[in-house]
DNA sequence: TTTTAGTTTATAATGATTACAGATTAGTAA
DNA sequence: TTACTAATCTGTAATCATTATAAACTAAAA
C-alpha cells in the first residue's frame, strides 16, 4: 500500500473523492502491519472520528481492494476477514493461538508443481502459510493452545 | 477421513449415538475430494432425506471436526467455509475462476523459515497454495484473468 | 458561490452459522 | 420386545460479518 499522500492522489485520478473519513482510514493503514479486521479498523477510526460509521469503513476497504491498495486475507481466524497493506507477493507467519500474522518477505526455491501433478492447470501464483506459535504464547504458556474454546 | 464403518465405530466409542442423518453424511463424505460447503452438503443430505435440517448437517460436521475426521478449509471462496475430508498434511491447488479445489498430497523441499526469519515463532506445520486456472476454465475463454492482474 | 455527482450515515437486508426448545429416537437394560 | 432416558432432531430465532438502500451531506469543479 502506498503513501497517504499517493493514495489521495490515485483515488483523485480515478474520479473519488477524498474526504476526512477516507483519509483517516488511509492515514490508519498506510503504516500498519498487523492484518486488522474491518472492525478493528473501524474502532481504530471512531477513537478519532467518533461519528464515521461502519459502513463507510467498509466501503473504503472494498475501494483500496479494487484499486490494488490493499487485499484481504484467506480467512485465518474469527471475527471476520482481515486486511493486508503489503500486495506484493509474500508469504504468512501465523500463530495458531494468538492470532499473531507476519509477512514473509522472501522467496522459495523448489515450489514448483510438474505439469503431472498440476492438473492442467495454468499456474499463476503459490502462497505459504506457516502455522506455530509465537514467542509470547511460548512464553505464556509452553506454547500450548489455550485461547480457543476446544 | 475414515470409512464409514469406521466412522460409525467411531461415533459408538465416543458416546455419539448414529443416527439414519449422521450415517447418510458420513457416507456422502466418506469418498468425497470436492471439498464442498455446508450448504452443498446440505444440498446432497436433502436429495435422499427430504426432511434433514440444515441444524443437523452443521452439528454433524462439527463433530466429524471434533474428532479430527474433517478439516475446513481457510476460505477460498464465498458461500461459506468448505471443509476437506483430506485430515493429512497436504496441500492446496484453486482454480481462481471456477474455485475447484485439488489435493496436492505430496511434500515440497526447501520451504524451511531458518530461525532469523521465523521471528522466534516455533513452527508446527506449514500449507501452500497454488492459484491458476484449471484446464475447463482455460478452455472457456483463454484462461485468462477476468480482474486484476497478478 | 453554486452545482452536482459522489459520499456519508443510519437502518434494513442478507447469508452463514449457532442457540434454543420442544418433539423424537438410538441404544441399553429389564 | 418394551420401556427408559440421554442424546439427537427439527424448526425457528438469534447472531455476526457484510452489503444494499435511501435520504442528507459535501468535495471539487464551474
Amino acid at each position: 500500500m502506498r503513501s497517504v499522500e499517493d493514495l489521495v492522489r490515485l483515488f483523485r485520478e480515478r474520479g473519488y473523492k477524498v474526504t476526512p473519513q477516507r483519509r483517516l482510514i488511509f492515514e490508519l493503514l498506510a503504516g500498519d502491519r498487523s492484518h486488522p479486521t474491518a472492525e478493528e479498523i473501524y474502532q481504530r477510526v471512531r477513537a478519532v472520528m467518533p461519528e464515521v460509521s461502519r459502513t463507510t469503513v467498509y466501503n473504503t476497504l472494498r475501494e483500496l481492494i479494487t484499486l490494488g491498495e490493499l487485499r484481504p486475507v484467506e480467512n485465518l481466524s474469527e471475527g471476520g476477514t482481515r486486511y493486508d497493506t503489503n500486495t506484493t507477493h509474500h508469504h504468512h507467519l501465523f500463530c495458531v493461538q494468538c492470532h499473531a500474522l507476519i509477512d514473509i518477505d522472501r522467496e522459495f526455491e523448489g515450489i514448483e508443481l510438474p505439469p503431472e501433478e498440476a492438473a492442467g492447470f495454468r499456474l499463476v501464483n503459490y502462497q505459504v502459510t506457516f502455522y506455530g506459535y509465537c514467542p509470547d504464547c511460548q512464553r505464556a504458556d509452553g506454547g500450548r493452545p489455550s485461547q480457543g474454546k476446544e
